[in-house]
DNA sequence: TTGAAAGCGCTAACAC
DNA sequence: GTGTTAGCGCTTTCAA
């Protein structure tokens, strides 16, 4: 900057005041500045703004896993509901680990974020009021904003489940397995709940997903779930579902003759599965626009925590059918 | 940090210590500043750091789409290979507008971040060469090092296409469609070139690609493929693919008794579609992965530039057959 | 309309 | 082993 004023034959100030605020530089003064900066290919630093209190334009996004398509989705929406105002997007992945989060949650808030948008990982959000108390906005995302001092879009996962079981009940099915993970996230955990409060007989069927992929974990989970002689099984997501049906063909199971399945999340190659995928649909961009737009009204004067609330729809196609007697 | 200071009874100087350089510190000073920054619950300030030279642990990563799964794997591979040195990622996506991606190198440096990994979508490397001179290193992704003075990671694009057109030329085929977009990312026209001095006769067809999906341009793109008479179709990854066997299966062609089609990526749900797709794998997480190991290694002593370079693979299974007579 | 100067929070050389 | 001190590049009064 200083060799900007020297090359434009003014002062740091003349040049911070061409930056920050034109208006007030006298045109011709303004040009030759620009022309300097332009010569110089002068870029500012970003960190001596931050010092002077100009805000970070870094908004943290901390999610279960970035590689998982729902979550890839999620955060498209985040990216481009803050690109309107200038952010970028840090994203983060926990594997669903609370240490992980621990630590991510200090690194962000060590580089000044304007806030943090998290899928908590942790099942205490204790944590996350002390980041929002010390000046860092958090916004929920995939968790509902109940009592919580924070902003909030959550999707009723509870009705998820229960859209799930009704269409299974109303397709005669009594026996209903439920293929989640040993530990899984707030979403999945209520989901379930919703599915036992709408079933007859629910049965629970838990993976270990830490070595393997999910899909190969719920292939391997087939055999464990036939020995338990459901009629139908819903997944935790579409990914584990498309591994339960490898699994399945491989054991001689049809689906939905002698098995039904749903998944969840309607991922684009749901419909093109064999046989097409019943899932339950759930707004992925959306979410993230959604948190995004949340967050920046956090800086914005009366803002007041709110929670933004999207609704799942079932999505009937070919794997669930109705038990043959 | 001058309240931690003051709580333990030391100099600004003496917390410096402890948190940079904590061995030379006496044990017992240690301990109280420790308790001291506990009890305030005392968050360094990244940006003060930065201006006294500190590194940022930011690492920008510009890719094309993160909601596609590809570069969402690609980029939990850049996460996880980053994360050992405690650097965190700046996701950002361009949509191949080169405009973006100018925007997005512009404030990537200004937030000083160590380096930048990018899938360009702008043809001419200048701008890269441009930002590398200054001082952010800049890794290519999915993109050959040629001549250029940068770090590079590569997939043999032009093999991938050749491997799709040796294996129909195998079968038979002869008329082979290519199905791309009218503006393609490098790694497609490279693989379209592959493909094209690989086969017989070549058959360009562009989607445009603009304000619906992939899935659903190819879908559309359906009826003009099968005007042209091919007998088989290589699409420019398996969305495509999945996208024109919807659209396929609605004109009543069946493939692959009509109709040959090879997608390329790969992606989980490949193997399990109705017909289990061909496709051309390439590693993704692997690819993430290295150009961390080489963004990092920028930073060290004795670094000169070069490439890795990745083998695509042909994965056959059922969407491809023998042309019938 | 422009310039001089203070200071944001931190690190590192140096003196004690 | 600990403290004093001088900036890092910028924004923002305030004075000229």
């Amino acid at each position: 900057m200083r060799e900007v004023a020297r090359v434009a034959g003014v002062s740091v100030s003349t040049v911070a005041n061409v930056l920050s605020r034109p208006g007030i530089v006298a045109p011709e003064t303004r040009l030759r500045v620009q022309q300097a900066i332009d010569r110089i290919g002068y870029v500012p630093n970003g960190a001596a703004r931050q010092l002077r209190g100009v805000p970070s334009p870094i908004v943290g996004s901390v999610t279960l896993d970035l590689a998982n398509p729902f979550h890839a989705e999620v955060n498209r929406g985040i990216e481009d509901g803050l690109a309107a105002a200038g952010c970028l997007v840090l994203a983060c992945s926990t594997d669903l680990r609370p240490d992980t989060e621990t630590r991510l949650l200090h690194l962000l808030q060590q580089q000044n974020v304007r806030g943090i948008i998290i899928s908590p990982a942790h099942p205490d959000p204790a944590q996350l009021l002390e980041v929002s108390r010390r000046g860092t906005p958090v916004v929920l995302l995939d968790h509902p904003k109940e009592r919580l001092d924070l902003c909030a879009v959550a999707v009723d996962d509870a009705l998820g489940g229960r859209l799930a079981g009704e269409h299974l009940r109303e397709l005669g099915h009594r026996r209903i397995a439920y293929l989640g993970a040993t530990v899984d996230p707030g979403p999945v955990t209520r989901r379930r709940e919703g599915l036992r409060q709408a079933v007859g007989e629910f049965l629970d069927v838990r993976m270990d997903v830490h070595p393997p992929s999910l899909g190969e974990a719920a292939a391997a989970a087939a055999g464990r779930i036939v020995a338990l002689e459901p009629t139908a099984v819903v997944c935790l997501n579409d990914t584990a579902a498309l591994g339960l049906l490898d699994g399945l063909a491989a054991l001689g199971v049809r689906v939905p003759e002698d098995l039904s399945i749903v998944g969840y999340d309607d991922l684009p190659f749901a419909r093109r599965l064999a046989p097409a995928l019943t899932t339950v649909s759930q707004p992925k961009y959306q979410l993230g626009l959604a948190a995004a737009e949340l967050l920046l009204d956090e800086g914005r004067p009366g803002h007041a925590h709110r929670e933004v609330r999207f609704q799942p729809q079932l999505v009937v196609r070919a794997s669930t059918a109705a038990l043959a007697h």
